[in-house]
DNA sequence: CTTGACCCTCCAGCTACTGGAAGCCCTATC
DNA sequence: GATAGGGCTTCCAGTAGCTGGAGGGTCAAG
């Protein structure tokens, strides 16, 4: 298989694909006119890419994930430790944007938003309640 | 004020500030050693940054910000589209994070995290519902 | 006069791609 | 055989918003 058909099963821009080849996600053969060849297991290993990857996983998450895939041996206590330690990070996140949420909405209510001036928004930016 | 006091004072590193300075966000005054030397506006207009970042908007959100808190004959309107839109976005990343959470936090309840290799945060990654 | 804490500039690197230039390869058509 | 198109290649640069570090000047205290 080429890129192209490759981008089109994975759901992956061509450019990408590289990309990951590139920092050696990867190693697709290549054929004599120098084009990459994947095999199916090239494909598959992009697929896990990019389902790791829409799940907010890093790039070396990925890679680790990865080589917890490929061995038979692994121990299930290592993937769930890597994706509680995500999941935890995607908590905080949240409670992060919440409050900024919060803070935001109230200051758009707040603000007439016409063609006057006073603005409680840039007061708040101007002074800090917090 | 030297560059030092600045940064203590509005709580950003000092190498922000000179960022800062570098995309014309500020523009301190210089004393004849070189070193910058900060006005209150300098100041002032720091501390609106440092308020706005931790509110997430962008650099140029910030821009645009900053030069309608400078024109007193702003129309708050202005200001309200910018919070709007950056609220409408915020809200969309939650609800993104939210999906994720879910799916991960079901992943790692399922996964027994013990010392076998069978794991079902990788048969999902591996096989893809959804 | 030296020490240490400042300050300066410039360059590189971070994440995870993405865009674009320059050029080879392959197939089809005239 | 020439040409046009599409796909493939590499390499370089840029994105956002800093951050770290090298190499060097400045200032106040002892």
């Amino acid at each position: 298989m080429n890129i192209g058909e490759v981008a089109k099963k994975s759901n992956l821009p061509a450019k990408t694909i590289r990309y990951y080849e590139d920092i050696g996600l990867i190693t697709p053969l290549r054929d004599t006119n120098g084009y990459r060849s994947f095999r199916e297991s090239d494909m598959h290993k992009l697929a896990f890419l990019g389902r790791s990857r829409a799940l907010g996983f890093t790039i070396e998450d990925c890679r680790n994930l990865l080589a917890l895939w490929d061995d038979q041996d692994r121990a299930s206590a290592d993937v769930r430790a890597i994706a509680k330690e995500h999941l935890e990070q995607i908590e905080r996140k949240i409670a992060d944007l919440q409050a900024i949420r919060d803070t935001l909405s109230h200051l758009v209510q707040t603000c007439a938003g016409d063609g006057r001036p006073d603005c409680p928004i840039l007061a708040k930016l101007e002074k800090l309640p917090t």
